[in-house]
DNA sequence: CTGTTAGCGCATTCAA
DNA sequence: TTGAATGCGCTAACAG
């Protein structure tokens, strides 16, 4: 095992490829790049078999000082760990690849100085557009980056940041929600959401929600925050009459309330109908399975990508907001019907 | 709106820095840099104005082509959506900010050729370090990064290439789940893992249960793989008779099998017991609770990281096989007494 | 302690 | 078409 302190010292250049094919830099350079054109077909020839036998490999660091295309894009994600982030994350890395980029991933666990540190770093990079998924403090050096590249947020509005939108339509998908749970019979919904810190499409599920319920004689709605008293306001919530239901405003959400019901010993979801944003690879597996509004994170991911791009080739008409729809994903814990005759069943 | 086009143009560099002070570009590196200690309080402190008032940020891309740092980590994934590799990169990413570094994620989809296109991305970004996490095939290219780079592997061996590895302690944990099973009085155990494509970690534990079952005369074992006919085949399982587990490989493998179980109408856990590498956070949902061997990832992640910091150091001891081991979590899945019992009351 | 100088690897003028 | 020269932003000798 050799060190590597010095290791770059010795990778292959483009002098040496010049002087291997006895051509110049200048040759080289635009073998590499666009201007493949110019050049004779001998002398490419030659130095297309110098690259080969030499294992060439052009260093964007180099290139990127020069031209000022990094061909580095950069995400700030709050929570790597929520599955939301995750497959957005892929999509945007698919769609990265796809057109030659890097992704540099930033993950802030929800935390400003955090965030701070991975945006002072980003900068330093040189990176030549950013993805943002997070609370957005640090609102200066935002706008500093801002200025410097394109900017998409993600998921969640910043609101001093004028810049491109990607993310889920949320009054829509609130109403396809209560809608749905209206139509499978419940008549009493819950919607549980986890702190409202600010995060705009948290904001935007909840307002929805609650317009949505006022719209709707036969409904009666309420909103409940995660905190540690979730289990005693689900106690509360199963003990009033009618068919009643959850919607959870995320797959958090989602595994918190399921926790909590089943610690209530609550049967699922007969005493109890589920609707959770967000499509989870476990909610099939819980009681009949739990329906669903799945976003479509792979598109959300590339589109996110696709904005940077637009701008990045010059693209400079307004700011657009992007919005998806989810899909209902029906399973067992909105059918009431079924649960209901279950109930019975066990009752007699 | 403006074009980016040409942005970084704008950017202060060192010099706007040091013309602004009314000193070198020297001492401006110097400040920046390590050096600090050569500057007299003076020149430091105007420096300092000078940098904030423009809001300088030194260009890693330049320093990077100039001292061969570029403090940045490249992380190899295979599949970005399985839990395991979020949490480890989780783990790796944190200790990278850490030390200063920031982490260029590829995720390669189990894809040949996305391999081959990242690898060749992270050499042109002169990466410091490669944390390696698939199967490894485009060995050619992995054997030139390693002689540049330091680069270790994490979960997976890549036989033809020595280097430091990360994982788990795979007989041990097979050794504490079989155990477990046994002591709660299951007999016949069926491993269930995903194809053996050739990932080290997973043959690791397939040969290691095949040895621990032939070292207990009262166990007998079998040993499946995912495929289409999962569903058959736990069936004719589950007609055995007698006290009989799954002992599912890793998350995948619990996710498919609690899925075909439930499909099959089998009542969790009371017909079969199941116990499952990796911690999921919805192993708690299902029936009693999933037991799980939770692998310490985060600090598998941390450790990755550290090996690559010794390296870079200019440490060069022969290379180092990590192994952690587990922690069993106790859950409903493997407590077949108060199964038992659930089940003789459900039959009367 | 501080400034001057000379590149790191590459793209891009400008001549030839 | 090709090559020589210049500089991207920064660090690292070397002098002073």
């Amino acid at each position: 095992m050799t060190s590597f302190s010095a290791a770059q010292r010795s990778r292959v250049t483009m002098l040496d490829v010049a002087l291997h094919a006895g051509v110049s830099k200048a040759s080289v350079s635009r073998f590499i790049g666009d201007d493949r054109a110019l050049l004779s077909d001998a002398i490419a020839l030659r130095i297309e078999h110098a690259i080969n036998e030499l294992g060439y490999r052009p260093n964007q660091m180099a290139r990127g000082l020069k031209r000022g295309r990094t061909r580095l894009i950069g995400m700030l994600v709050a929570d790597i760990r929520n599955p939301y982030s995750i497959a957005v994350m892929h999509g945007v890395e698919t769609a990265c690849r796809q057109h030659g980029y890097s992704l540099v991933v930033c993950n802030t666990d929800r935390d400003d100085e955090q965030e701070r540190q991975h945006l002072a770093a980003l900068r330093s990079y040189n990176i030549e557009g950013l993805i943002v998924n997070t609370l957005g403090h640090h609102l200066d050096q935002l706008l500093e980056l801002q200025r410097e590249m394109p900017l998409v947020l993600v998921d969640r509005k910043v609101e001093p940041l004028h810049s491109d939108l990607v993310g889920l339509d949320n009054p829509a998908a609130v109403r396809m929600a209560v809608e749905h749970l209206e139509q499978q019979g419940y008549r009493d919904v819950l919607l549980v959401s986890e702190a409202t810190d600010g995060t705009s499409s948290r904001l935007e599920r909840l307002e929805s929600f609650k317009a949505e319920i006022a719209r709707r004689p036969a409904l009666t709605g309420a909103v409940l925050e995660l905190d540690g008293a979730l289990q005693n306001h689900l106690h509360t919530f199963l003990a009033k009459a009618g068919p009643k239901a959850l919607f959870c405003a995320n797959g958090i959400a989602a595994l918190a309330c399921t926790q909590a019901l089943k610690a209530l010993g609550c049967h699922l979801f007969e005493d109890v109908g589920l609707i959770a944003l967000d499509d989870l690879d476990w909610y099939p597996l819980v009681g009949n399975g739990i329906t669903a509004l799945a976003q479509p994170t792979q598109a959300i991911g590339a589109s996110a990508f696709d904005c940077l791009l637009k701008r990045l080739r010059g693209d400079t008409e307004p700011t657009r907001t992007l919005d998806f729809l989810p899909q209902l994903i029906l399973r067992g814990s909105t059918t009431p019907c079924r649960s209901e005759l279950a109930r019975e069943k066990r009752q007699r």
